[in-house]
DNA sequence: CCTACATCCTCTAGCGACTAGAGGTGCAAG
DNA sequence: CTTGCACCTCTAGTCGCTAGAGGATGTAGG
């Protein structure tokens, strides 16, 4: 058994100390052994929980999400298609979002562009803001 | 003086009451006069300044970044480079998070498209989770 | 004038996913 | 034995709102 401190678990899964004791708290890691001094001692099966946990959130699936994926990596036997679900479902979301994003960018760049570096009341950045209608996209 | 409601403003705006209230509770926007019974009453200008507000907000400024950029609008004579340091930082900003957003795209489409629909022990969404050295991209 | 109802008021608490800090204990090295 | 870091629990703060309680005001109809 090669058990390990939540700081060592820390360094090696790339989730922050405080983090793990977080998702501890909310159920998204089973509570570890303790230590007699009452310190959290892990297995390496936590690492890979934790490792799939980050790997998730830096994905951008919510808790909920996770905890769903979680169970059913816990019931292997299960049919997939919840999981699918939800990934499909984050899909959508994020080819929204860069659509959204890559109007934005435009607009960002019609105000930086024309930004004479002069004074305010010829900026174009603060203009535009102060007037919608000069949007070259209808992002919103 | 054509004064107006809260909800008028709102309405206007497209700001929603509570959120124009908590403007004023942070000092974003201006406390109006009120009426006899104590009712906030708008005047054209706010309802300018609300624009702004909001279409700062939709590309994503900071409420801090607000601040600064209705502080440059209030004192038109001064430089805009602050404005314009300001928005190159957002543009920065967006253009990491769509990088970012195509490179998890892609590993979600991996991730669904791959999916068999069978069960969960041969599902590639978990597998990918479980294992990061899967992705395809080295987005984080 | 009275009543009904929408809108307004203030204040507090909640959201998600952490993060920061206070105040105390455990543990390994010098 | 003491120094100093890592650990413990607990509470509160972050951001930008949003929801709700509990009460006052404003307006339209009878």
């Amino acid at each position: 058994m090669k058990k390990i401190t939540i700081g060592e678990a820390a360094r090696q899964s790339g989730v922050k100390v405080p983090t793990i004791r977080y998702y501890e708290g909310i159920g998204l890691l089973p509570a570890p052994s303790r230590s007699e001094g009452n310190q959290r001692s892990y297995e390496p099966s936590d690492l890979d929980r934790l490792a799939f946990i980050r790997h998730a959130r830096e994905l951008g699936f919510e808790v909920e999400s996770i905890r769903t994926l979680l169970s059913l990596q816990d019931n292997p036997g299960q049919s997939c298609s919840s999981a699918d679900a939800i990934a499909k479902a984050r899909l959508i979301e994020v080819e929204q979002r860069i659509r959204s994003l890559l109007a934005l960018k435009a607009e960002l760049e019609v105000m930086v562009e024309g930004c004479g570096h002069g004074r305010v009341d010829q900026c174009r950045v603060i203009e535009v803001l102060a007037d919608h209608g000069k949007c070259m996209h209808p992002h919103h």
